[in-house]
DNA sequence: AGAAAATTTGACCGATCGGTCGAACCTGTC
DNA sequence: GACAGGTTCGACCGATCGGTCAAATTTTCT
């Protein structure tokens, strides 16, 4: 399928996944949305599952474009500069691409989201980051008593949930800023990423100013 | 509805809630599950809806027998204690209770989950924390910069995503422990208490260690 | 015992679900 | 113009959804 109809299909699929949730679509509205026929549809997509890899796989595309490449860090102090990079750049990606991010929290509704036929896609946006905890843990600027799945997990709920709650909390919703955009994306980034420093710094780093 | 129908309605209703998510919960389903007739279920309950206001009418008032009173802190060090004894009944009651836990995490998967119909729900679990954080902030022992209720989103999606992966990566699943119980219990305990002190404490407590 | 009320039953309803299929329709080739 | 292959269409299928209802059955009251 290519030209307008791919197009008007796509959409439709995005903002049916993104208003109901990927698991509580429906097919049959994508293709009623979409103003296509049952038969032609099918005819290109066997199944919503199928619609569904395809619209990832695109979103995966301009995600990998957007993220770029960033080299891995050699010590704590450039791990924290990569890290930053890496969430500036992925925080600028769905502040300027609100559908798109949430097609992927409708996706994200069940923690562990790489089931069956998403691990494709789940490797494909996760790899660097995988790369970067790893590394991390090694050169000793992330804790290494969470295995990295989880330590990733929890990077990525945090930043959901700053998503839902700050970002709402302004009077936005899908991540649009309305006013002073850039000022307030700069200060929503530092959330996030001060929030995962928080949350990775390893135990020994922290221990000066706890008392329990 | 009374006696050994309503109990079996009630576990049907909890396993299914737990399997499938309350969404995506199918109130045919349950009352298949139950053995009893629909007419019968329909007699005592509208709808799905109704149903679920009563599984978790009583799941919310052993919730609040497990936690009992707790007297809110004075000072910074007390803030602490109280969450740290918050933090074990929660967790212990959960432990105790996975079917309970499922059922809830079913109703978790959306951020904001106080919409509409379970306000009610909502607010009973949720009052104490309520009441400490907003303390927290008060006594300078929670930072003041993100709205209680953030605060509270971010302790609930940590705790949720170490109940799925760590209580997961030791091979258990909905939160039972079947060796060394208590020693692994009180380990979790630490590590939900430890990452919400670390995301909760103000930002002058942290800054001595920290380099951006 | 018999009337009245409460409860139980499963057949039935329309809507929607994911999915199939034969007929019609283009579009290029010989 | 005949033919073939790729494409489009919407009627149709069985399953399941949430929900209704008249009739049968049990319980309660007089």
């Amino acid at each position: 399928m290519d030209g307008a109809k791919r197009t008007r299909l796509m959409e439709a699929a995005m903002e049916e996944f993104a208003e109901r949730g990927v698991e509580l679509a429906s097919y049959n509205k994508i293709i009623e949305r979409s103003g296509l026929s049952k038969g032609t549809v099918y005819y290109y997509f066997d199944n919503k599952d199928s619609l569904l890899l395809t619209v990832l796989d695109e979103i995966c595309e301009r995600f990998g474009n957007a993220i770029g490449n960033l080299g891995l860090p050699k010590t704590k102090e450039e791990y924290w500069e990569t890290a930053w990079e890496y969430h500036s750049r992925v925080i600028r990606f769905f502040v300027e691409n609100p559908l798109w991010g949430r097609v992927l929290f409708g996706l994200f509704k069940d923690v562990p989201w790489s089931e069956g036929y998403l691990e494709a896609f789940h490797d494909r946006t996760t790899r660097f980051l995988d790369d970067l905890i790893a590394r991390g843990q090694e050169i000793g600027a992330v804790r290494g008593d969470f295995p990295p799945k989880t330590v990733q997990h929890l990077m990525h709920t945090v930043a959901k949930v700053l998503c839902a709650d700050i970002l709402g909390h302004y009077g936005l919703s899908g991540g649009e800023f309305p006013d002073g955009k850039q000022a307030n994306m700069e200060k929503f980034m530092f959330m996030i990423h001060d929030l995962s420093r928080r949350i990775l710094t390893p135990e020994e780093d922290l221990i000066c100013c706890r008392h329990f």
